[in-house]
RNA sequence: UGGGGCGUCGCCAAGUGGUAAGGCACCGGUUUUUGGUAUCGGCAUUCCUAGGUUCGAAUCCUAGCGCCCCAG
């Protein structure tokens, strides 16, 4: 008996090339695509039509659904108040935890009666008889590695994941896609918000008069300049400050209840320690000792050594933190975003980098020593 | 209306007779699902204005305009 798989399409290369080797694997696959942001990049005419071709290319059936509503409320509304809050966030890594998979697997269950879901995410999975747990590991492509966007999959979900593409060279899978003749072969590569081309107008669009402009002041406390809303700005952002000064600028730190936003020289945006909320531990159990790990702290960055400690549990909030102390000191560590711990190519786990995370890991680190 | 100083790219700033450094900002390219970082490239035929001296001036002279400081 084949086994059936319900397969997410964007009409990319990737998930496209997944959906074939799939069926090369013998499943019996069901094409989706979500529609979750209407006229964005991701779920255009175009970006429908393609996969619609590339499902019936391999002969597999085709469903689109409207996820519009879902989506709004599970990652944009998430999204637009984090950056209210002075956080970054990385709707991407939420939109996977929070809303896709879980979506993903309430349809592939109820609508297709199926237990797995496939994406052309670059990932890799297996289980691990030692443990007893699925282990999430890096793609055989690293530089394609998708694995810190994963970090919030379950146990329940990892058991049901297949990416096909995980085990691929990204330059293997072009080919194939030309091989078959794809008519996304060609297509560049995704990058940048899904749903928005153009975020800081897309913030405007949803906040509104939520957004006030306010002071750019520097680390003494001078204002320096005038910002158009602090939801405009990130940690360890450079360009876009319109401050003309000796040396380079970079924000670092955005206060929220003032208004502000804290810039200072590039020294200043180091830090060695961070706190890390809503740990998700995704290939091994949380550890009682504090381990070493490699941990990485944006997605475009290099994971770098650090030893993990799990925190106590303050009055019942946020049970799941960590305490990350770096070997060597990092450049813009900014709260909301993600943090991923990993032992090689396993990824140990992750979670949200906390707001003040430096002054709070500061003074853990002093009660710790 | 006595004295002194200054006026070079959006900001800061080299250059004091030989044909406009540099930094910051800004713009553009590259860059792996977050507006990050990094990196590469672009960015004053012109030096407050008008005359003059000179083969040649942002640099010298004259006048004007505009700032700043001290003393009134």
């Amino acid at each position: 008996m084949t086994k059936r798989v319900a397969m997410a399409m964007s009409g990319g290369v990737d998930s496209s090339v997944a959906a074939y080797l799939l069926s090369q694997d013998g499943y019996e696959a069901v094409g989706i695509s979500m529609v979750i942001w209407p006229n964005s990049r991701c779920c255009n005419n175009e970006a429908m039509r393609d996969a619609k071709d590339v499902a019936e290319q391999l002969a597999i059936p085709f469903h689109r659904f409207d996820f519009v509503e879902t989506f709004q409320k599970k990652v944009v509304d998430n999204f637009t108040e984090s950056y209210l809050q002075g956080l970054t966030p990385n709707p991407c890594a939420i939109c996977n935890s929070d809303f896709k998979f879980l979506e993903l697997f309430e349809m592939a269950q109820h609508k297709f009666g199926v237990e797995h879901v496939a994406t052309g995410h670059y990932a890799r999975v297996n289980f691990s008889e030692a443990s007893g747990r699925y282990e999430l590991r890096m793609a055989l492509d690293h530089n394609k590695d998708q694995t810190y966007m994963l970090y919030g999959l379950k146990q329940a979900q990892l058991a049901r994941c297949i990416f096909p593409v995980g085990e691929m060279e990204k330059p293997a899978v072009r080919a194939i896609a030309r091989d078959l003749g794809f008519v996304v072969a060609e297509k560049p590569e995704s990058q940048d918000l899904c749903f928005s081309e153009d975020p800081q107008g897309f913030l405007r669009e949803q906040l509104g008069s939520r957004i006030v402009p306010g002071d750019i002041v520097d680390l003494n406390g001078h204002v320096l300049g005038r910002h158009e809303g602090i939801v405009n700005y990130t940690v360890g952002q450079r360009r876009g400050l319109g401050i003309a000064h000796a040396a380079p600028l970079y924000v670092i730190r955005i206060d929220p209840d003032n208004n502000r936003v804290i810039v200072g020289p590039r020294e200043a945006t180091m830090g060695t320690t961070l706190v890390v909320n809503n740990v998700n531990w995704v290939s091994i159990a949380r550890p009682d000792e504090p381990i070493e790990a490699e941990v990485k702290i944006r997605y475009k960055s290099r994971a770098a050594r650090a030893i993990v400690e799990a925190l106590q549990d303050e009055g019942g909030h946020s049970p799941d933190r960590v305490l990350v102390r770096f070997f060597e000191p990092q450049h813009a560590i900014t709260p909301g975003q993600v943090a991923v711990m990993y032992r090689d190519d396993l990824v140990l786990g992750g979670g949200l980098i906390a707001k003040e995370s430096g002054r709070v890991a500061e003074a853990a680190c002093a009660t710790v020593a």
